[in-house]
RNA sequence: GCCGAUGUAGCUCAGUGGUAGAGCACUUCCUUGGUAAGGAAGGGGUCAUGGGUUCAACUCCCAUCAUUGGCUCCA
């Protein structure tokens, strides 16, 4: 007998080799039905594993990210025998379990490709299989078994993968005809998944490198329900209607031309009153924590960013230097804004009693980034960072970053971005090459980070190698409306720069000082942040940021006198406000401008003409009934100052 | 940058080897209508660009550009 126990803490005896699906089946048959896999000492398992000795347990459900692991994986395998009967001779690559779903890398060999009108056959075929209710066997082999087995079918980066593996580790999986190098955990059989989309195919070099073979990768989801399947199908709909490419367009916030440049945005009035909104939140914000706003150009000599050291680690791939008439003259578009600002702490002397000084810039730069990367507003050549530098003494350092927390923090909740996790990125410990500084100082600033955010209760993930060449960084990733993962905000300690521009400050011991810089961008840029916005409130923006407050909408012509003197009377109050004098009847305009997402419509006719009110509708809620011009102006002022209210 | 897809009116999209169509939007007229689409008429397109094949190309082929799904990258 083993003891088994459960991750309430308490135990029960089995036989020695029971498996997790024995161990749930003992429970309840229910959950015997419902449990995916099962972690063992630590350990993911197939629930089909017999247990040989105590050992403590979790059961996973499909709810769980380890049951959908497990299923998922598991589908991987069946979409590659889907793929080994469809187009024989296909050789495998890596076929993982993803955040939603899987995809298996193939070589289908020379002049045969995959096409969206392949997909259903592909579904079919898997669906087909599925139904077979194959188990999937976990044999362990020795590495020479692996490369002779996948060497004898000419499975050749299955055998470039053995070779990476130590003897005495080695698994596969087989189901029905399929066999694979495999971890695990998976599926007791096929017959679990019940429902399959083929969702996308892609290029996708092998092992990640740009310099071996591209092979085709097969995106794929499934689940154990067709329902389930048929929701998140909604759910990719709805993502699709939020797309903030769709919305900015039909809601005229912003557009791109060919002539004037790919990746080069084009802010139209109403996404520029959108981003005004924004900017002066946060300049209002930051002047309570003491920054100071400042202007610096679009270009900088190169010598600059030689300085920086930019240059050299960027400088190849970015839009070439401007050459001014005089030879040998060179100035780049500002890729950074940092070196101006060090040039403008370095425009006089500093004491110590003055620092931190902080200095704050919604500063454009232009970054060559790779044609297949721009992507609406999120990936861009041309953007504005919510930037500032701080400078401060190496002991205000972590109350510095602490703060900057704090203004970070601040924004999310406001905006109602209320789902977010932060993420510390360090340095890689073995690949010092890769960054510039000594290791004390990349020591000190990764220390400062961990313990600032561990002061603020904050929970964040750690990883090693994510850091900036110059220097460890805390990024913070928000989860949309519909759950979408987006990474906005980032803070950024940097001994370097101090150092390569020659940043001083007079101590109290009379002696010159270096400085720590702190990198800070809450938005990270205007662009990405109001993309992310869109998305996340699907274009339907709080009143404080909406491009227009209230439309006026006359029931007739005869209105249309009653409804200007009102306009202009909103107008005057501050409130963005519109008539919409079309000669269409009520309906019609509601309608439009529900759609346009208006947040506030204000219905005017014989009745409202007569007692000086306006017919308040509020968009997607419908009517609120009538009130007078004047409290209608104080309603709004107080929603948007409720909006805005700090704490 | 690499692999795949796409590019037709302001927008969303049909379409064919014989030089183009719908809905919405726009203009004009009728209608003056009370909470999500009133009616009619009209204007609008070098079918992304440049080559090639063909008697004939928006359609087939090639290249370029742009967009797009991924990969790689992201100061």
């Amino acid at each position: 007998m083993i003891n088994i126990t459960f991750p309430d803490g308490h135990a029960r005896e089995y036989e020695a080799g029971v498996t997790g699906f024995d161990i749930a089946q003992s429970i309840s048959p229910r959950l015997a039905k419902e449990v995916l896999s099962v972690t063992v000492n630590g350990n993911l398992w197939d629930i089909a594993r017999p247990i040989t000795e105590d050992a403590s347990i979790m059961l996973h459900k499909w709810e769980t990210e380890e049951g959908k692991h497990a299923f998922w994986h598991s589908s991987a395998h069946l979409l590659a025998e889907a793929l080994q009967e469809l187009y024989p001779g296909v050789k495998f690559g890596i076929g993982p379990a993803i955040e939603n779903g899987f995809y298996y890398d193939v070589d289908l060999g020379e002049g045969r490709q995959i096409t969206d009108a392949d997909f259903e056959t592909i579904e079919q075929k898997m669906l087909e299989l599925a139904s077979q209710k194959n188990e999937y066997k976990r044999s362990e082999v020795s590495k020479k078994q692996a490369i002779d087995y996948f060497g004898g079918i000419n499975e050749e980066y299955k055998v470039e993968l053995i070779n990476e593996l130590e003897d005495g580790t080695i698994s596969f999986y087989k189901q029905g005809s399929f066999t694979d190098l495999c971890r695990g955990p998976h599926l007791p059989n096929t017959e679990f998944i019940k429902a399959a989309k083929v969702l996308s195919v892609a290029g996708a070099y092998w092992r990640g490198d740009e310099k071996r073979k591209q092979l085709t990768r097969v995106y794929g989801i499934t689940f154990p329900k067709q329902t389930l399947l048929d929701e998140y199908l909604v759910l990719l709909e709805e993502a699709k209607k939020r797309d903030h490419r769709k919305i900015g367009k039909e809601l005229e916030l912003f557009t791109f031309s060919q002539n004037v440049g790919s990746g080069l945005p084009l802010w139209l009035p109403k996404g520029a009153m959108l981003r005004e909104k924004l900017e002066n939140f946060l300049k209002k914000v930051q002047k309570k924590y003491g920054y100071e706003q400042v202007i610096t150009p679009h270009i900088g000599s190169k010598s600059l960013y030689v300085t920086s050291g930019h240059y050299e680690k960027y400088g190849k791939d970015s839009f070439q230097p401007i050459l001014t008439p005089q030879k040998g003259e060179e100035f780049l578009l500002k890729p950074m804004n940092c070196p101006h600002h060090c040039e403008i702490y370095k425009s006089k002397p500093h004491s110590y009693k003055d620092l931190p000084v902080r200095y704050a810039e919604f500063g454009t730069v232009y970054r060559y980034e790779q044609s297949g990367e721009l992507h609406g507003l999120t990936r861009v050549r041309g953007f504005t960072q919510d930037d500032a530098h701080l400078f401060c003494r190496p002991d205000q350092l972590k109350e510095e970053f602490k703060k900057v927390i704090d203004i970070v923090l601040y924004i999310f909740k406001t905006l109602k971005f209320e789902d977010f996790t932060a993420q510390i990125s360090l340095r890689d410990p073995n690949n010092h090459e890769k960054y510039i500084g000594s290791d004390e100082n990349w020591e000190k600033a990764e220390q400062a980070i961990i313990e600032a955010t561990q002061e603020k209760g904050m929970n964040c993930v750690v990883e090693t190698g994510e850091a900036a060449f110059y220097g460890p960084k805390l990024d913070f990733m928000v989860k949309d409306a519909i759950g979408r993962k987006w990474q906005l905000g980032t803070i950024q300690v940097d001994y370097n720069l101090p150092e390569r521009f020659d940043l001083e400050y007079m101590g109290s011991d009379n002696q010159k000082h270096r400085p720590v810089m702190i990198h800070r961008a809450p938005f990270g840029s205007m662009e990405r942040f109001v993309a992310v916005l869109i998305e996340h409130t699907a274009g339907k923006f709080p009143l404080w940021l909406s491009p227009d407050h209230a439309v006026i909408l006359p029931i007739s012509d005869k209105f249309n006198e009653y409804a200007k003197t009102v306009c202009s009377f909103l107008n005057n109050s501050d409130i963005r406000t519109f008539v919409d004098d079309r000669n269409e009847k009520i309906g019609k305009k509601i309608r439009d401008n529900e759609l346009k997402r208006i947040p506030y419509l204000l219905i005017v006719g014989e009745k409202e003409a007569e007692s000086g009110t306006v017919s308040v509708r509020k968009q997607g809620e419908g009517d609120r009934g009538a009130m007078t011009q004047d409290d209608f102006a104080r309603f709004i002022e107080s929603e948007i100052e409720e909006e805005l209210k700090e704490n």
